[in-house]
DNA sequence: TGTAGTACAC
DNA sequence: GTGTACTACA
């Protein structure tokens, strides 16, 4: 038995409108910690995994695990029947085969219930291994989004460059070429400092100061890269990278992100207590304090990728859940770009474009 | 090599929002003075006629004249990737086959960069001659915006007939017939009264001002038609109008607007000082004190003019780019709209429709 | 916010 | 095949 009751509406309306262009169908992977989703796209090109926490919903029941295989297109028809501030409840029994979502108006005079059906999905739930990545670029959301479309508009494809001194969006297009430079500002630096502190797969904060306040060149940088990378979930890749079926498989029905937890030794260490109290409290305080943030860039090598546009369009949309995004890049591997919210995060996985395909 | 940096991208975007439906391709022509451009609309019938001066720009730079051949939807795409206060910086180098667009934040913490590619374009500069118009009329361009937009939706083409009262725009349609009668305001009169004070060719001002307060009637006018009209560039006009290349194409390839300065001689007097300091000085205020401004006439004789609404409805797109529009019109002859603002002006001249057409 | 394209239903 | 409705883009 499940039951979620999630304080707004609208948090949920936004996640569909995030990947329902993206997604048809999904399982969501309910859990006592929580509710997970994980999908390749309908190309099989990008992979997109969102998780809600339990914590992060007014209250949360889920005595075993259970997968809703869910019609995203009908699940938004449904969530659109509430409105942006009702209180919503997703409640589905044991071997359910529906969805029960009931709105309710915040002073309750008015209550709309719901039954969805559920559909058995195939829950090849792909593995997301932690992988540390080379550069992470937070930025504003809407900066990101507003690149990408702009990009989109002359050129089929991006490539996107990380250095010291700033992330350059560049695309060579028929009629024109574009290239847009953000400058890293000490301002978001410090500002972002905090910013994955509580995240299962945190960066190495401290080490990436001190690289990036000295001065070391390409090779000073490319000896540490393999000790001190910027660690996060990651996707295995298949061997040829030709645009479909990007990432395998798995058999392994769980443990995708909680694993992560587990995996401390690996490569990287912990700036700060990671406990999860003390972790929420400072992402909410990074979240709200972000009005016009500027670029906060951590790296320990030059990383250069191209990516499709198309797809960063559409990953851009979650822009409505989290004004700050974050691009985790390392050369020759997917493509995470990152939202946190209140109650969870969404991320988005793209394997870059090799050679000029 | 040119460079011209211009403070606000905004500018620059509803320039070609206001012609880019009109024309596809067009040279912009960049010389000392500034930079013009001329172009038929795509099926040839009305004229576009555009003049950034170099003093409206922060920094001008041209070394020698040269033309940018450039495709409006191109250079529209790449101007969108502008945020509207971005500083833009347009360059080129000597026979160089792209524009090079520079978009700096107010900030300068993000840089963007487009290469527009260049083609040629066969420039048979139209020859725009001074012409004296019999009369014009100066109102609010949001006025004339709704007005003909309103008459569009009835009819084709608006009847335009202006006299000592106030200005007539009337549709005949297939559902209803519409007309719309701007009275000419005293407030308005005196408000316009120096708004051409600055241009290479102005209005007879005092003349038009003492013939319009006397109450002689249509034929005392004609009389005086020769003597006293309006004076403007005009286009020459084939012999046919038959709503097909209407304007005869002109090897001279300069001194379409500048030639103006020069024929003080030709049947009309300035009133006050023309020299530009000073021009400059009265058009900015004019500018900005149109609150809502009434409808100011000048005219030596009744005019009434046929015109395909279709045309006039895209000129008034200029509306973003200044709140004051002025028709000059002459029975037989193009009218003239145009708009006035502080970097140049932009005007559109299409040939009337002659009989039941 | 308005429009244009697409998808579905009749 | 045509009409309407919805969705995505401008």
């Amino acid at each position: 038995m499940l039951e979620a009751k999630l304080d707004q509406a609208i948090m949920l309306k936004r996640l569909l409108d995030a990947i329902k262009e993206l997604v048809t169908d999904a399982n969501f992977e309910c859990t006592e910690e929580g509710i997970n989703l994980q999908a390749m796209d309908n190309s099989h090109v990008a992979l997109v995994s969102v998780k809600l926490d339990a914590v992060g919903f007014t209250k949360y029941r889920c005595d075993r695990p259970m997968p809703l295989g869910v019609n995203l297109g009908s699940l938004t028809k449904v969530l659109k029947c509430a409105k942006d501030d009702d209180v919503v409840t997703l409640k589905a029994g044991d071997d359910a085969d529906v969805l029960n979502l009931t709105y309710e108006a915040k002073n309750s005079d008015r209550i709309a219930e719901y039954d969805m059906k559920l559909m058995d999905i195939d829950s090849d739930t792909l593995g997301i291994p932690d992988t540390d990545y080379d550069a992470r670029v937070t930025l504003p959301a809407a900066e990101f989004a507003r690149i990408v479309k702009d990009l989109s508009t002359l050129g089929e494809s991006v490539r996107i460059e990380v250095s010291k001194e700033g992330v350059r969006f560049a695309s060579d297009g028929e009629g024109a070429n574009g290239s847009v430079l953000l400058k890293q500002t000490d301002a978001a630096r410090e500002k972002y400092a905090h910013y994955n502190d509580d995240d299962e797969a945190s960066g190495t904060k401290d080490e990436d100061e001190e690289e990036e306040d000295g001065e070391d060149g390409e090779g000073a940088k490319k000896k540490k890269s393999k000790k001190s990378k910027v660690k996060t979930e990651d996707v295995e890749m298949d061997g040829e990278d030709e645009g479909e079926e990007e990432f395998k498989a798995k058999s392994d029905d769980e443990g995708e992100e909680e694993q992560d937890e587990e995996e401390e030794g690996n490569k990287k260490k912990r700036k700060t207590a990671p406990t999860k109290p003390a972790a929420k409290k400072s992402k909410k305080s990074d979240d709200s304090e972000s009005p016009d943030g500027g670029v906060s860039i951590e790296m320990n090598q030059h990383v250069t990728l191209t990516f499709s546009l198309k797809y960063l369009v559409n990953f851009a949309k979650s822009s409505t859940l989290c004004n700050v995004v974050q691009l985790m890049m390392s050369n020759d591997v997917p493509l995470l770009v990152s939202y946190k919210f209140a109650q969870g995060h969404i991320r988005y996985y793209l394997a870059p474009k090799i050679g000029d395909e």
